[in-house]
DNA sequence: GGTTCTTTCTTAGGGCACTTTATAAAGCGT
DNA sequence: ACGCTTTATAAAGTGCCCTAAGAAAGAACC
């Protein structure tokens, strides 16, 4: 048992070239050899090495410039899986993608409720194994479990702090629990972050420089990415977007979470006593903000003009966030946007066109996210995949069990 | 010509260990093995070249904790030198540095005023010159020039895009003129980076994780650090606070640096009528500013008022750039602090106390930067030792030219 | 249909930065 | 004085990546 080579910089270079053949779609040897800097003779033996992993595999040939014409190569999607949990109280989302970051597999089971979180993994464990099961998938392919849930967690630890929307929870390591039951590498993260990376491993963000991905569920965060490296700062508590200060209605300072988040969008229908005509039901809060969305998507001139005012809102807070981060890539996540999330990514890049400080020297690319809905949990398997296969550490060392 | 080791993570090691050998204080080998992960036997090869470099020497022993007493380690502080301009249209001033960070010469000549930039380089070579001779410092032993200058600039290219400060100069290559002009690496980057690096290198940051130095001048900007690493962004513009949008005066919103730059008080001052009380003569703003500060320590209620507006203005930027970069530590730095510096500390302490996200979890050390008026020179001279002697890239390479 | 050129990819050998293992050096405890 | 612990070095081995040289496969020209 040799000790793992600990080194400054670990040996990275297998993850960075399968990160590029993910990313840069079929892609010859030479090419990756020159995007790299590594040579070809080094470029030969790595992808050999991945060959074998079987992770990529040769597609066919390209074009010849004048010579022999390369081999491409591409990643072999089915060869991996990664689990992505997205826990709430009312449902939990289970979602399987494979190598390529698309979707095989999808489930749904009701929330944790009151449950204890020693009966919670059970039943996680569980589910994990059945959904596998049914696609048939072996264990020995699947790469982990990335998990996502609300409220502050202890990233390094992979500890749930407390979770006011699951159950009372209260220091909850559920990283090192659910990795014991369910026997793979689990992760733990907040969505936003999740999201970011679900959107850089399924998504064309390849040459974003620095990219923030807005996840707007019942709160609003965000999660940046700095040459697809997760921004985390002190104590991963980075990109708290909803907890900006922007100017409210009446020109006083408010949260911005206070006026552009779904529950806020819902409480000004009800003050504007819209109540009645928008059909809300005052149960469940994003069922209303849904439908205030479809209305406004039917042209209900009211219902629009909500939405409206909470994507500028929301435009304040990203034009911020875009100056200080120098972002040139954004985009929107979360059920939040199923339905209006057009109106949203067009206000959003209204303002940044038109307010951005950098807007002479670069543009930000604003888009809607694959998946808006159950992006955290694609995310979260992303994430796993990322970690597993392509790591990217920096500062905070990988949080991951296994 | 052997082919620079490119590697997906070049060998750092020897400047890492160099850094923690600055950062730590007089600290064994084995205490350096430990918090690098490297074994004994590394770090005493890795020690020994450092020693042949002349950078580090033994300082004698430490106690024993029960066998052979430690040698320890520091660094040799008169073994390199490097040199900080700061390019103002007033004014430039020359600054040079030891290994530790300690300033050991200043010069200040006329400004830029209307030289074109060719002019510009022959007038800085000589004067650079002229120190170092001044000085009895060889040139071999200096390490290269970083220069500070405002203005929209390509750090990449080392290059001043356009600077309605200095002349009317439009992309000047000044990298390359000065390197080839002086016959040192140079490097280029704008105040509040370079004000952050100079935070890091001479201050006690080395445990803060996120670090910001918030940088007033005419404008306010500032620099982020991520593990001792510049945060960049896209395109290097990031952290540009001065244009970050908060709730103004009346209400409506506002960029910060037009309510709380030295600008800013001066003018508002002139509204309220305070021009002849307080010895205000309308030529340099900058010099009303330092009148206003004066007065204001003095104990002027006017004063006062307008110091601590501005100062509110100021951390209600910090607060939401600490909010959304999860910092641990915060640093002012910049002439406009160098009368009224501790209000400023205070105002941005208190509220970040008040009102920061996670101030549950973690506080965040807010600090006046040691050498506020030339901090950006310092950091100048600091960000070359850093670039030269203890490499961190990520994402954009190193913007040397040698 | 060869020959030659260009480009792609592989093999072989070597350097370097680490590692492990073993040993010397210098103090503490009995 | 002797062993024990801690610190530092030496020697041999390993793995990553490089250079150098060659094989493979088509394009271009005769």
């Amino acid at each position: 048992m040799t000790k793992q080579r600990v080194s400054l910089s670990s040996g990275t270079s297998k993850g960075v070239v399968f990160d590029l053949i993910r990313a840069q779609g079929p892609i010859s040897r030479v090419a990756l050899a020159e995007t790299t800097g590594l040579t070809q003779a080094t470029m030969s033996t790595v992808v050999r090495q991945l060959m074998t992993d079987g992770l990529v595999v040769e597609t066919g040939r390209g074009e010849s410039t004048g010579g022999k014409p390369p081999v491409m190569l591409d990643v072999n999607p089915s060869s991996r899986f990664a689990v992505g949990v997205q826990l709430g109280r009312e449902s939990i989302t289970f979602v399987v993608i494979n190598l390529s970051g698309a979707i095989v597999g999808r489930t749904r089971t009701p929330g944790t409720g009151t449950a204890e979180p020693s009966e919670m993994v059970v039943r996680l464990a569980g589910e994990i194994d059945r959904t596998l099961d049914g696609l048939g998938i072996e264990k020995s392919s699947v790469v982990g479990v990335g998990v996502v849930a609300p409220g502050p967690l202890d990233i390094a630890r992979g500890a749930i702090l407390h979770s006011p929307h699951l159950g009372a929870w209260r220091d909850v390591p559920l990283r090192e629990m659910l990795s014991d039951a369910v026997r793979l590498p689990v992760i733990l993260d907040n969505d936003a972050t999740a999201a970011a990376i679900g959107d850089f491993w399924s998504g064309k963000l390849d040459d974003a420089v620095a990219h923030a991905t807005v996840y707007m569920g019942t709160g609003i965060g965000a999660g940046v990415l700095i040459d697809g490296i997760v921004f985390r700062g002190a104590s991963s508590n980075a990109c708290e977007l909803g907890q900006i200060v922007v100017t409210g209605r009446d020109g006083s300072p408010a949260f911005l979470e206070e006026i552009a988040d779904p529950g806020s969008v819902v409480r000004r229908a009800r003050e504007l006593g819209e109540e009645r005509r928008l059909g809300l039901h005052g149960e469940d809060e994003f069922e209303d903000f849904r439908a205030i969305a479809m209305a406004a998507v039917r042209g209900d001139e009211q219902a629009t003009a909500l939405i409206e005012e909470s994507a500028e809102h929301l435009a304040s807070g990203v034009l911020t966030m875009a100056n200080l981060f120098d972002l040139d890539s954004v985009s929107l996540a979360g059920p939040a946007f199923a339905v209006a999330g057009p109106t949203y990514v067009r206000a959003v890049s209204r303002r940044l066109d038109a307010d951005l400080f950098v807007r002479n020297q670069h543009s930000v690319r604003v888009r809607l996210s694959t998946d808006v809905t159950d992006a955290a949990a694609v995310g979260g398997a992303a994430l796993v995949m990322q970690t597993e296969l392509a790591p990217r550490t920096m500062g905070l060392k990988a949080a991951v069990s296994a």
